[in-house]
DNA sequence: AAGGCTATGGTACTTTAGTATGACCCTCAA
DNA sequence: TTGAGGGTCATACTAAAGTACCATAGCCTT
């Protein structure tokens, strides 16, 4: 936020020196008009382009955001996404069992369930679904 | 590749109109320099917009693709990468056979072998692994 | 307070997955 | 032609994954 701030400031400011040189320069008569429209525009045109990237790129690093709403129709509950999300970081259910400090079995009823919610026959299939559904 | 060469044709002409206008106007005195100024940094802002949005816009549609160095570096055979490409689906051993027309048996040894070759410990690892490295 | 839901885990079982090893065939390059 | 690499398949085994069923405990809600 600073920096946009900052930014514009500073391209405020290049905008009035470029007003006060176009002026000087015409009435001067040292550098013809065609040369200060043409930096003028070029300026604007990178000017243009650095605005638009920095915004573009704040929208596609957060572009495919998790579907909250799928998960709450399909009925998952909070421990069984947690279960899902390791399960698509590739753990054994054991792995997730130390991570989460629970049984393996416990971590087991979690899968069977989450393979129930998702109607996948294997745990690979889960992670293609979820991944298909934006819930991961 | 045509609209390209269409935009930029109609670019140039609209600087080349500028040109004369700049120049026109300053003589006889009509309309003052900022105006022109500010009418040329505004139309090349919206023009680098635009031409910078269209080029990243090809750029994120396609902008996942597949390394396939990477594959070469790994030494993952052509066969080796239908199954891993199965495997990301969900199939299982026995689906990925009936697809290829191949034994399970052969299924499993490519698994193994990719395994060993991706560094992981299990099918959905494996996905994680491939995915991170941009092979599928 | 009773019933429903979630979470937790245990046992017992079946099914997949994965490893290890060996074998055979084919192709292509040295 | 010989050997390396890729592909195919089998057997035998261990290890995970997944299913089914049951049980207990802690919640909210009615």
């Amino acid at each position: 936020m600073k920096k946009t701030i900052l930014v514009f400031g500073l391209l405020i400011l290049a905008l009035l020196l470029l007003f006060q040189f176009g002026k000087y320069t015409i009435i001067s008569g040292d550098i013809n008009i065609e040369i200060v429209i043409s930096v003028i525009a070029v300026v604007f045109f990178f000017v243009g382009i650095y605005i638009n990237k920095k915004s573009l790129n704040t929208q596609t690093s957060a572009a495919v955001d998790i579907d909250h709403n799928k998960i709450k129709d399909l009925e998952i509950t909070s421990r069984e996404y947690e279960v899902l999300k390791y399960i698509s970081e590739g753990l054994s259910n054991k792995e997730i069992g130390e991570r989460l400090f629970l049984s393996e079995s416990t971590i087991k009823t979690h899968v069977s369930n989450l393979l129930l919610k998702l109607n996948a026959k294997r745990r690979t299939q889960a992670i293609q679904i979820a991944k298909n559904l934006n819930i991961i």
